[in-house]
DNA sequence: TCTAAATAGTACGACATCGCACTAAAAGGA
DNA sequence: TCCTTTTAGTGCGATGTCGTACTATTTAGA
């Protein structure tokens, strides 16, 4: 009997139950820090607009948060009416557009993770940063895992792709 | 100078980030085991009462989950719609109302449960167990943290509470 | 006891998410 | 080349989430 055998599956339930939690706690808190009108959506896409790369598709966007490309569609278009992206035609295909982070939505971005800093600086705190980074890669680990099958069922319209 | 000095803050910001991904990704699993009308709030409420606590109210309910009351109002006519929960009024406070799990409910979320095994069988054959349940303290230590200081700004409608 | 404040729940409207169906453009095969 | 299939994006309608405002009831204090 292998050490797998002697999990209780209620365990690992605890683990996506705290992550839930704290994935909603959390988001109300970056939330409190948008000005009006955006949500956590807009921000996470101008963070990947900076981190991951610029002049995306909205395809590739919807893609990249595992989210129907309609959904994409309207967080694009709040981000648009406020300035903060700009959406061009696609040069190498006509069907597509890509977007782009304006100079306000960058400065946007910036100054929400500068408002965010005396949180952050209350839970280093309170917790042993070492113990809080630990965990990261097990996270990053877990995410890829589910990233990775997430194609086995009920795919719906979230622009799958199967990787070659 | 410390160690939390030293620490870049886009490493903390990586884990929310990780930790949002991961949220989707198994929400999105487990919606695709539940039937038709169902979502993911209408499980976790079916839980809440089974491992919690039968018979709570409306507001309790809301408390639990941190969301406005009149989410919850909603979540739980699905779930009375459907048969799963019996909604009857507080015979100790004429304004509320205590919301209880049916037997139907209770298999339903026990079948779901049951049916969660393969996906979490093939989680436990890529993973180290030991490592995956090694976060577990850490995440309910953050969920605790975020949970104590969420009151420090922007209450909106959420049924919050201080604790006395 | 009587009244003001607090609390539980709901109605309603605004907006977000998402599935379905459609158009336009590209890709691929005969 | 021509025609079929695939793909990018959007319009639309259904449902979920949530803020505001309201009623009913309880609590608290004079």
């Amino acid at each position: 009997m292998s050490d797998k055998d002697q999990v209780n599956p209620m365990a690992l339930f605890q683990v996506f139950n705290e992550i839930g939690i704290i994935d909603q706690l959390s988001t109300t808190i970056l939330e409190a820090r948008l000005p009006r009108g955006l949500i956590a959506p807009h921000f996470a896409v101008l963070n990947h607009l900076i981190r991951v790369a610029d002049g995306r598709t909205l395809v590739e966007l919807a893609r990249s948060f595992q989210v129907p490309k309609t959904s994409m569609t309207h967080t694009v278009a709040g981000l648009n009416k406020h300035g903060l992206v700009m959406v061009r035609p696609n040069p190498n295909d006509g069907r597509s557009k890509c977007v782009w982070i304006t100079d306000s939505g960058r400065s946007l971005r910036d100054q929400v993770i500068a408002d965010l800093t005396p949180e952050f600086r209350e839970l280093l705190g309170e917790f042993d940063v070492g113990r809080l980074l630990s965990i990261l890669p097990v996270l990053t680990d877990l995410r890829v895992f589910l990233d990775e099958h997430r194609n086995a069922e009920a795919p719906r319209d979230r622009e799958f792709r199967k990787p070659a």
